[in-house]
DNA sequence: CTTGCCCCCGTACCATGATACGGCCAGTAA
DNA sequence: TTACTGGCCGTATCATGGTACGGGGGCAAG
């Protein structure tokens, strides 16, 4: 199969012409010299190798910029493999960080759909009115250096055993602003020492819930 | 707070001055006449709550296109409060995609790291290699309508009651892919009821892990 | 009255990943 | 030979959310 047009190879991966040609602008893939005898570049099936390798890199979330490195990491035969490693892990930390901030957002609707009523004039709905007035998601712009240490408690529904206690612990402790906590499954319940300015109760709650347990806010001082 | 320059709304807000002109190049702020007098533009309090419902809406992942939308809906009094739930819902339903997709993503991701040596000459590297010759990632392109049924086990630590193992089985059964399953705290063990093509006893693994449990898989047939 | 900061305005530019258009030429089939 | 498809090439355009620059003018303090 060597020996294509530039068509040839776009419909071989499955994209456009224009698509190969952009690849080709920016360094991606080579372009073959025209023939002397003038007429059609000839390509080979490494080129359709090549897009593929740019596809599936991009479905691995990575950027043409970094797809162009990662060839001339595989060209360059001095690479260990740890160079690539750390790539994909690097990628993998990226990944993980637009996940957090979509959840974060995420989060912020939920908050704002549970308090909606969903119909009625719109002087009555609470989301315009939150975007009018309240600072609507808490983390990420709120980089204050000052804690605000607070205790939070949880009744949490569904701890069978000590072993869940350990596991809702585990939980609750890698939550971000989570200083250290108890967690009782005699009493089900979880006290939690937060700073209150990095995270909240619903989100503590929200974490054990996704844990597989129901957890609600205890708002009641104890 | 009202008669300021522009520089004092973009101060207010914590934006520059050049997000604000060109919020109002795009339509999402009115720009106040220039004074017949001459000289500066006068803002006023209004200006500086509209920018903060723009910026507060792109925290909550509206585009800009969108803001103006719920901007114009603010204001058009006829405006059901139902509208602005919809929108909320469906950019709620946008995020959840794209989440999904990131975590699509993070699959493959692992997958990768997961295969990788990690270190030594290039032409070892796991992750070089599927990028050259296999489909890395398996959703959305490839949809197979056979599902590849398995029975798949997994060797869990650290469930202590019959509970444990009702969470486990919970977390299972919401990965793509699993058909049924059965969890045993007595045993340490699942048995996962899985479509092959959809997922990996390692991905399922990875749940349990990520649930707080200690989890392999067994590879054995049993 | 001068210095320096700020506003005004239009336009250009950044990254990202393509897509589109127009004019010309190469190759091929009827 | 003619017509049609498709390659070639440069440039322009799209969406997204801004940032930057340059020339000019306003405004206030020293």
């Amino acid at each position: 199969m060597s020996d294509m047009t530039i068509g040839k190879v776009a419909q071989a991966v499955g994209v456009g012409v224009e698509t190969i040609r952009f690849y080709e602008r920016r360094g991606l893939i080579e372009q073959p010299p025209r023939p002397a005898a003038g007429g059609y570049r000839v390509y080979s099936d490494e080129t359709v190798q090549r897009v593929q390798f740019i596809r599936r890199a991009q479905e691995l979330g990575f950027s043409l910029r970094e797809i162009a490195e990662l060839l001339s990491l595989r060209t360059d035969h001095d690479t260990d493999a740890g160079e690539v490693r750390q790539r994909a892990t690097a990628k993998l930390q990226d990944v993980d960080r637009k996940i957090e901030r979509l959840q974060h957002i995420r989060r912020g609707l939920m908050t704002l759909l549970d308090r909606c009523p969903g119909e009625g004039p719109l002087r009555c709905c609470s989301i315009i009115e939150a975007l009018e007035h309240d600072r609507v998601l808490n983390g990420e712009t709120a980089k204050r250096q000052e804690p605000d240490m607070q205790t939070v408690r949880l009744a949490i529904e569904g701890m069978h055993c000590d072993g869940c206690a350990e596991i809702v612990r585990h939980v609750l402790e890698q939550q971000a602003g989570v200083k250290g906590c108890s967690v009782s499954h005699e009493n089900g319940e979880a006290k939690v020492a937060v700073d209150t300015g990095q995270t909240s109760g619903e989100r503590l709650a929200e974490a054990v819930r996704s844990a597989g347990y129901s957890a609600s806010l205890v708002t009641a001082a104890g």
